[in-house]
DNA sequence: ACAACGTCTGAGCAACCATTCATATATAGT
DNA sequence: ACTATATATGAATGGTTGCTCAGACGTTGT
């Protein structure tokens, strides 16, 4: 079966039906559809590539365990670094470094007293994300 | 239990979950943590180890971006295998292996016609969530 | 000034993961 | 029976990732 790529074949498929061989690989493309209407409307209602990378992103950095443990445990009220690493039980390098990613996502935030760093959850929609997944997750 | 070597208190803190309630918690606490009783509520409230680990597997099913394409794809009608490899362009044989991550997970189900086999989902409950996941990344 | 502390970060490592390739199975058409 | 097709699957591989370790940075208290 071909392996090749199929955005270049399906965008070119269309023009190419006057092209001589019938083993172009475009061609294959269309005949190994079995339903290519279908095909064409999934196509069409399919988010963009670069929306559907950066939801998957996000969802990437809430689906990790140990994130979702420090966002659950940021969803009542902030908490430091150490306190953090104490809620999950974790070493507070790993736990830093998760917040990093975090910070980098924009669903954490800081604030520094002294050497003390106050996180808490920039976006409360991460919330009832999580709580729909656990819910989903206990049923 | 007197004072351990860091790495080995936290590593017994993580292991030892199901004892979360009275005992473990002075010991984790005693050293490190700077709000004792934020560190105390946040671990009362914080979900079980078991239904974070499989609501992190739930959310990381859907996470991948080629799994996120097919579960979009799938979201208006159903699909055969190569219609989908088609429609997110990828090989029959990767996206074979993703349907069965995502049938190992109750997500999606089959029905064969023959030798076709057309996917569909099996809780559109993960629909609302891919949309809410798009809706935060096009802000 | 000095030491203790809270946090951050780079390097390295082990585990995981998504894809490809080759192959297997089973059905359809001839 | 034989061939082509649709899907499934095991092994191998390149890439990613989460943790630990060691050390750096800035702040606080003495």
């Amino acid at each position: 079966m071909s392996v090749l790529p199929y955005t270049e074949k399906m965008r070119t498929a269309s023009q190419e039906s006057a092209v001589h061989d019938a083993n172009t690989q475009a061609d294959v493309c269309e005949v190994n559809c079995v339903h290519p209407e279908a095909v064409a409307q999934a196509r069409a209602r399919l988010p963009h590539g670069e929306d559907v990378d950066t939801a998957s992103a996000f969802l990437k950095l809430v689906a990790d365990p140990t994130r979702l443990k420090l966002l659950s445990a940021l969803s009542t009220c902030e908490l430091c670094v150490c306190d953090l690493a104490a809620v999950i039980g974790l070493s507070e390098s790993a736990v830093s470094h998760q917040l990093r990613l975090l910070r980098a996502g924009r669903v954490v935030a800081f604030r520094k007293v002294g050497r003390v760093a106050y996180y808490r959850l920039l976006d409360h929609h991460v919330t009832t994300l999580i709580d729909s997944a656990l819910d989903h997750a206990r049923e």
